[in-house]
DNA sequence: TACATCACG
DNA sequence: ACGTACGTGATGTAT
């Protein structure tokens, strides 16, 4: 028997669109040497491929629009009135993308007076009759009502990557009503984008609760009777003619006179060489690339990437080269991610526009070599220079004077797409010359590192692209205004976070095997206890399998629900607090299990030979500016609980008669937000040195008096400062301290009528943010906002709390990197041998010799609270002990 | 590989 | 009417 027949159908008209926007914000990079702008069709086949991947159809067909008059518009004159007209730079694509798909061997079909939709309802429906399967691929959830047993629906969620797969099962789930009551839920309610009314004051809501109960508009039109009087009734009495209008707009049809059959739509393979031609022609080196290693043979003379030439290097030929220059690419390449232990691949450089390259890392013992890279009067360029720095480090090699750091200079520039890898990163830069390192190094089981020839192209194409890239980016940041953020910010402080890496920090292995083996023994205990609770062993690590415990065997209330089952989070377990002893064990449980698996054996799993770990910060992955920590995370060791805060006992200095040192800024994101929002209250008690907490509770509540203020009203007071910080709702705020959403709401208003300053700031940003599209800090550092427009409330939501708090949390994040950078001068400047180890957000952790400590506890805060010059003070506290533990 | 959970600021 | 706090990383289970 032959296998299902398979069809695939795709909105044309609406792919594109996607795929024009998914690449927006590259628009004048995708332009061809015609001067044709190409960023559509290029998204489109990345996006046409992975779909085809994963459907592996039999048939295929582009569905497009034939102009803008169809039966509709006959029927309504406004049907789609008042749309932007389509930009050019998108409209000039579709002859392009026709063409496209012409020589990929996909069929395309448009018909006059009827929409993309309908030829797609109408061989969906032929489709499904000759028992075809069928998935239907669109931008536009209306064809949703499209969907049965045998169709599909896949609707394209945020940019082009992502997909919403729609069955009926999901239809009902996600609105409530079945596909075919989707045409009336639109009668109803109108479409805006499509530009007819429906039924006036009749949303979502209200239209699944009458469809519910009547199934449809033509049901509800004859129950209308029963419906006791209201404005809803009356409007729907008068606006009947209306509603049935809509509906029939809304109807996608399944019987447009096609002039082609199911047996056209069959997918022929592609044209190679017309394939070939049409990259060439759009300048699509990378497709063309990739089309040609695949079919080699079938096509002469393949114009590939760029042609270039990579020499060899040899100890012979480094004897005779000419290495007088004040400016090298470089690139070390490493075998995996941790750099502290990863195995040397080679290198390659480039001197003089000429590239070289090697796998014989004894080359870099060469003096002149070393030279280049220690010289302060040459320039090294480099991709990642913190993992160059530590590499180098590990050759003896001390890499002092970075000049252009691609991977840095990239994550200023945009942190909303980062890659790590350099050849990904290039081509987001419109640099397709260089391959991604999993195309050449293979991924899993299958990687396995070329040689020669191979090797050395593709690490002569690194360092190529990174002499490609480097002035165009540096204008960038110029034209941003971002230089002194690279120069005197990040730069530097990726060679200070490189020697703390370098540093590490001493663990007490014996001390956490003691810890393993009590720890140990209670779980069991705590375990058997739970069973006998429970009536059964089960997996307690399974959220589910405890779920099916908790509230079907036991049958405790459920309080919330996961996309997958029954919530078990904490939350969840505190409110069945003594509704069942199982409870607290479980508490118990979760959180000895907790400092077992992740911070007892898992900080164990990293201990290197010198019984050290050396986490590695990554300096270019978040959206605020942050550092994160990782192998291990040395910035969420436990502080809260006491029994986790012991772990921090085995994180001790790594000489004798040393001490543990810990500086903290004191509430540096409020200090921030008084700053920036230039707010006179909020600044007043920060200048007067109150408690900051105190004095919000004695404004929101409206009292004379420090001494007035409950340590019940300061908690609350607490919460809403945190809420301003994070952009607040009324909700997550009465979610945090436990009263109502009505009060909660209260409490925002009085606050932002005391802190009006704040109130300022809370709605110039999102302004701002609306208008330029990305907010910043007080060192110019951005973040791309991409959703503040968005027509989805949550979507935008989120995208205006991220504008209020980002600059909040990234200045934060500014002021201590300067602060880093600083220190570790200072350091030196004043010959100590304390050595600054690890960064935790708003805290800096040193090692120091007992008898420096005095010294330090003037001079660290010194430091950091003179790191940037705010109009409210910065507070620094400091502690020390034996052990990071006892720094309190 | 995705999800739920929980550790930190 | 919408459904939420901001930013991270590691773990174990289930798919």
């Amino acid at each position: 028997m032959k296998d299902k027949e398979k069809l695939l159908l795709i909105d044309g008209n609406s792919v594109m669109f996607r795929a024009f926007y998914a690449l927006h914000n590259v628009l004048e990079k995708f332009v061809n040497h015609e001067g044709l702008h190409t960023n559509a069709v290029y998204a489109f086949k990345n996006m046409l491929e992975n779909i085809l991947k994963e459907v592996q159809p039999t048939h295929v067909l582009v569905a497009f629009d034939a102009g803008k008059k169809t039966f509709r518009t006959e029927k309504f004159d406004d049907y789609k009135g008042g749309r932007n007209k389509t930009p050019t730079e998108l409209s000039e694509q579709f002859p392009a993308v026709k063409e496209f798909l012409d020589a990929y061997g996909i069929k395309y079909y448009e018909l006059s007076n009827y929409e993309a939709d309908d030829i797609i309802g109408t061989l969906a429906k032929q489709a499904e009759n000759n028992g075809f399967e069928v998935t239907v691929v669109t931008g536009d959830r209306d064809l949703t009502q499209l969907v049965t047993d045998n169709i599909t629906v896949d609707v394209t969620l945020k940019g082009v990557s992502e997909i919403e797969h729609y069955t009926p099962s999901h239809v009902e789930e996600k609105f409530g009503l079945t596909p075919s009551q989707i045409v009336d839920m639109k009668a109803l309610v109108g479409d805006s984008s499509d530009n007819y009314p429906g039924v006036t004051k009749i949303g979502e809501k209200t239209a699944i609760k009458l469809l519910t109960q009547f199934g449809s508009v033509e049901g509800i039109y004859e129950n209308l009777d029963e419906m006791k009087k209201s404005k809803m009734k009356e409007n729907l009495i008068n606006e009947k003619e209306i509603a049935f209008l809509c509906k029939d707009l809304a109807q996608i049809r399944q019987n447009a006179p096609l002039e082609i059959s199911l047996a056209d739509t069959l997918w022929e393979k592609e044209n190679i060489s017309e394939l070939a031609d049409y990259y060439r022609k759009m300048d699509f080196k990378k497709f063309l690339a990739e089309l040609l290693s695949k079919n080699g043979d079938e096509i002469q003379s393949p114009d590939l990437k760029t042609k270039i030439e990579v020499t060899e290097l040899t100890e012979d030929l480094l004897a005779q080269l000419d290495l007088n220059t004040d400016c090298v690419y470089f690139n070390l390449e490493m075998d995996g991610d941790n750099y502290h232990t990863a195995p040397f691949i080679g290198f390659s450089v480039e001197i003089n526009s000429k590239l070289y390259a090697s796998d014989n890392l004894e080359l870099l013992k060469n003096s002149q070599l070393i030279r280049l890279l220690e010289d302060s009067s040459v320039k090294v360029n480099v991709f990642d220079g913190k993992r160059q720095y530590v590499g180098l480090n590990r050759l003896g090699i001390s890499l002092t004077n970075i000049d252009f750091d691609l991977l840095l200079v990239s994550y200023l520039l945009d942190n909303s797409e980062n890659s790590n890898d350099l050849g990904l990163l290039a081509q987001e830069h419109g640099y397709f010359d260089v391959t991604a390192d999993e195309e050449v190094y293979g991924k899993g089981a299958k990687r396995q590192i070329p040689t020669g020839e191979e090797l050395f192209e593709h690490l002569g194409r690194k360092v190529r692209a990174i002499s490609m890239l480097k002035n165009q980016l540096f204008a960038k940041l110029k034209e941003n205004e971002q230089l002194d953020l690279y120069v005197k910010i990040e730069r530097p402080l990726s060679l200070v976070l490189a020697q703390m890496e370098i540093q590490g920090i001493k663990v007490d292995a014996n001390r956490l095997e003691q810890m393993q083996s009590e720890f140990k023994e209670r779980l069991s205990e705590i375990q058997q206890e739970i069973f006998n609770e429970a009536g059964e062993d089960f997996n307690l690590n399974s959220p589910k399998q405890l779920g099916v415990i908790l509230f079907e065997k036991l049958k405790l209330p459920v309080i919330k629900k996961t996309k997958t089952g029954y919530s078990t989070a904490v939350s969840v377990l505190e409110q069945l607090r003594g509704m069942a002893p199982i409870i607290d064990n479980i508490l118990e449980y979760r959180q000895l299990s907790k400092l077992q698996s992740t911070y007892i054996e898992g900080l164990l799993k990293v201990i290197s030979g010198d019984q050290k770990v050396h986490t590695r910060y990554t300096q270019t992955l978040t959206a605020t500016g942050r550092l994160s920590s990782v192998e291990p995370n040395l910035q969420n060791i436990p502080v809260r609980i006491e029994e986790g805060r012991k772990i921090r006992q085995a994180f001790i200095p790594s000489h004798k008669d040393w001490e543990i040192f810990s500086s903290d800024y004191s509430q540096i994101e409020l200090r921030v937000l008084a700053h920036i929002s230039d707010d006179q209250n909020m600044q007043e008690s920060f200048n007067e040195g109150h408690d900051i907490h105190a004095s919000t509770a004695m404004r929101i509540f409206n009292l004379n008096d420090q001494s007035e203020v409950t340590p019940n009203m300061r908690r609350q007071a607490k919460a809403v400062n945190f809420g301003i910080v994070y952009g607040i709702s009324d909700y997550g705020l009465s979610q945090s301290i436990g009263i109502t959403r009505k009060q909660a709401k209260q409490f925002i208003e009085t606050y932002l009528d005391t802190f009006s300053g704040v109130k300022a700031y809370m709605h110039d940003i999102v302004k701002f943010a609306e208008e330029h599209g990305y907010v910043e800090t007080i060192s110019h550092r951005r973040r791309y906002l991409a959703d503040i427009k968005s027509r989805n409330f949550n979507q935008r939501s989120f995208a205006q709390r991220t504008a209020m708090n980002s600059p909040i949390q990234g200045s934060a994040a500014d002021i201590i990197k300067i602060a880093m950078i600083k220190m570790q001068k200072v350091l030196k400047e004043n010959n100590l041998q304390a050595k600054m180890l690890l960064q935790v957000h708003d805290e800096l952790i040193f090692e120091a010799p007992k008898e420096e400590i005095p010294v330090l506890e003037k001079l660290i805060p010194s430091v950091m609270d003179s790191a940037v010059s705010l109009n409210v003070p910065l507070k620094v506290e400091s502690k020390h002990g034996i052990t990071w533990f006892d720094t309190k």
